[in-house]
DNA sequence: TTCAGCCGTTAACCCGCCGTTAACCATCCC
DNA sequence: GGGATGGTTAACGGCGGGTTAACGGCTGAA
């Protein structure tokens, strides 16, 4: 069950939008000034803010500012009656996820929440499977605590190979993203995932690195 | 790795665009009219599409209405000047998947592009028959819960007798796709079909490759 | 400017699995 | 009995994938 909270000080309009949402079966709390919002946000359990960006006592963004600084990374949809990139580019700084300029689809506003709700936390920071971690921001990759070291070539493959965990990611499209279509004419690859392997399986106890014969590889916990 | 393709009449902006999203590891074909578009976009790969709304040749609108039609669910996303929201919701209506109202903030694309890719590569696709499950996207075979492990050639079998089931496929049927026309000139087929069976029949209670005499195999639960 | 160390590429080699092949076996029907 | 159809088995050669080492370029520090 999809919960919400709603910060609006138009009232008619923060009435229509919960009314509609309840019908899709989302369970939309309401605060009608920035104040109030601020409140309800830290309380949590919102898997989706919608902020409106003109509000009493605590405009929109500084609310949507204030929450980020706070550790809160809850997906944040803004209402905006605005409707210039300026605006846009201010949301994304202050760490919105999505826009909605006013008027919107109701329909519209379901599916972008849907959208939000589902991504969750937006703009990934750290990839990670199992115990092993890559922290995108201060480019560290740690596997149960302890720190290891990757060259260049190691970590792009490991991201690419993170980001599409737990699928399986073929030879050819790993050579594309690693290489950026500049692929070596020589088994650079292998020699690659075998320095990979060594650097994040060796020392551990289970694999993570996994070959799937005529498939490519992937990064994943054993699938038993 | 992201494979997006991009319809746009504008070459600058389709510039701007595939160089930006080359830098955040997207590869991003391009189609500068909506002819060319309709065609890239049905020798398929793409796990997205960005269509703009007014191009020559074919517009956006028409060329989304065609994709549904045949049958492509690839994710879309609308790029458009206009705002109007008749325009959104005829959009939604042809089979759209989300918006973007130019001019955009590139940010904003990425993040609206990731969204959509993750909404569709959600959908895990799946073959199965009775309790056997091949499970297409992370390369697993498995029945009843336990994993079965399989060669590149019985993995190609299997897959061919799945999509078909419960329907039968000729020995020469099988022979063409497995081995994509370069047949090899013995009893190859009944061997792979014999290992096939000991991996996905022979450890469980009831067999579901079966041989129909004369005409080939069919993967299906027995019928008496 | 020079040197050392790191990193990526390349080639060579090894191993085990996989696919092909042929030969043999079982069953059915003429 | 014999041919046709389908199942089983084992041998072997090749190839995919893993491992190692050498070489050369780049970079950063002295």
């Amino acid at each position: 069950m999809l919960n919400v909270l709603l910060v609006e000080d138009d009232l008619d309009l923060a009435d229509t939008v919960v009314e509609y949402l309840e019908l899709e079966g989302i369970r939309c709390d309401h605060g009608a000034n920035g104040m109030a919002g601020l409140q309800l946000a830290q309380e949590g359990g919102y898997q989706v803010l919608l902020l409106d960006l003109n509000l009493p006592r605590l405009d929109g963004l500084s609310l949507c500012e204030q929450l980020r600084r706070g550790g809160d990374d809850t997906p944040i949809l803004m209402l905006t009656a605005r409707d210039s990139l300026d605006d846009k580019i201010a949301g994304f700084e202050s760490g919105t996820d999505d826009y909605l300029v006013k008027p919107f689809a109701l329909q519209e506003l379901v599916v972008r929440l849907k959208a939000l709700a589902r991504r969750r936390s937006g703009q990934v920071k750290k990839l990670s499977c199992a115990d092993l971690e890559m922290n995108l921001t201060d480019k560290t990759v740690s596997r149960g605590g302890t720190a290891i070291k990757l060259s260049p070539t190691g970590w792009r493959l490991l991201e690419v190979l993170l980001r599409a965990s737990p699928e399986v990611v073929s030879r050819n499209d790993l050579e594309e993203a690693v290489w950026n279509g500049d692929i070596p004419d020589s088994n650079s690859l292998k020699v690659h995932i075998f320095h990979l392997r060594k650097a994040i399986d060796a020392p551990f106890f289970s694999p993570l690195l996994q070959t799937v014969a005529g498939h490519g590889f992937a990064i994943r916990e054993k699938v038993i």
